[in-house]
DNA sequence: CATATTGCAAGAGCACTGCTCTCGTTATTG
DNA sequence: CAATAACGAGAGCAGTGCTCTTGCAATATG
């Protein structure tokens, strides 16, 4: 971590801070495309220009908040990790850290709005992102791997992989250092991806007189995604 | 349809064309986002006020063009439909559709986060767009329903809906007049909302350097949604 | 300690936005 | 033909992101 050293990087560091709150408070309360800056700065007393000193653009603060809220939800997933244990049957740690996800994302829709629905700040989120939005993935990746050091995984259900998406994800299991299957990884990123369809949908109105007990379905559709890559059972 | 009698209304018809052709245009280009009136209005050359005489307001504007989406995919997904046929494996058809639904979203990027990332003007659509967005539904239920009666429909795979889930399956299929027994409409709307989850982490870079052969994965993984409910095999 | 340098806040200002209002003009209808 | 409704254009308001300049305070340097 840095450490502050004057008086002035303390101060520069606190407002930093207070930006990030209220700009946060603002997005939670109104929305990614109603974020003001001129608004942050009148909210805490200063001139807007003095903010720029801070954040060279209204993009770099929304993605300084992406980064923010990929923190918290991986942050989330991972405490629900850590209470769930070790012990637990490998479906239940699934569906709990799946459960926690979906649990902020519907206490914070705008800021999950932000990282998995459409990325405001141009297409390309810059690198500083990669590293806090795996952080769900590592957690399901655990799961999976630990289930798999102890024998109770079972092969993935359905046909086997194209070969192209088995190369994928050896290379893939290479770069993060992952002691699994390929054909367990690809059914990994199926179910991955598939988890933030559930929960976006719910979250963005599509299950509106579809699904009413929306979360014993989520739950079932999630100890569904466990089943297929291979968990419990 | 209606019938444009004097010349005024024609001309309403053609400006009220015009002006969404211009903002789908940059929509495309820009993203929902940058979408400006004035700008439409430049395009045009027409006065910016002269455009309130058809749209109230941006959000209707918006939600305009959301329904246009909305049509869009879901005419997408019917043609993919009709020219697989009614004769060829209800698998097949399945991924014919999810596919077309794919090659829609990566063609129209901006106007796919509009409707399916998040969404932009105000958290309850507009029951217009309710009837749009239902068409990639019916045509994945078409296929499944076709199945069910051709007889060649399994029992979903995995375990059984919890009693909540049917209860709002069964709800739903009386109201849309489905012929499918609940554990599969439940099943149908779970792969429904994750093949979204397929097309919108795709779309949105979560398989940056994850998953390189995109379309041999996503039509793997669309392929086990649809043995997941029972389709095919 | 005195001085030069740097960091910072504030204000004015630019170009842009959505939106409203008014004012002539044009087309439709009785 | 006359009354009415629809329409286009312009001015204007409040708000936005962002830049530039000016003056001040804290830091670093001799």
């Amino acid at each position: 971590m840095t450490v502050i050293r004057g008086a002035r990087e303390r101060a520069r560091a606190e407002i930093t801070a207070a930006i990030k709150d209220e700009a946060r408070a603002q997005l939670a309360a109104e929305g990614a495309a109603r974020l003001s800056l001129r608004a942050v700065a009148r909210e805490l007393g200063m001139a807007s220009s003095a903010l720029y000193r801070y954040f060279p653009s209204r993009d770099d603060l929304l993605t300084a908040l992406i980064v923010d809220a990929y923190d918290a939800v991986g942050a989330a997933a991972e405490a629900a990790l850590a209470t769930a244990g070790t012990t637990a049957a490998p479906v239940d740690r699934w569906t709990t850290v799946c459960r926690a996800v979906r649990t902020w994302a519907l206490a914070h829709p705008h800021e999950y709005a932000l990282i998995y629905g459409s990325p405001v700040p141009g297409y390309t989120a810059p690198q500083t992102t990669v590293q806090p939005a795996a952080r769900v993935a590592l957690c399901l990746i655990a799961i999976t791997r630990d289930a798999h050091a102890a024998g109770t995984l079972r092969t993935p259900s359905g046909p086997r992989p194209p070969a192209s998406a088995l190369t994928d994800a050896a290379a893939l299991a290479g770069r993060l250092r992952i002691e699994l299957p390929a054909d367990v990884i690809a059914a990994l990123i199926a179910a991955w991806a598939e988890l933030f369809g559930l929960v976006g949908f719910e979250l963005f109105g599509q299950f509106h007189q579809v699904v009413e007990a929306r979360e014993e379905f989520f739950t079932h559709a999630v100890t569904r995604l466990a089943l297929q890559i291979g968990l419990g059972e």
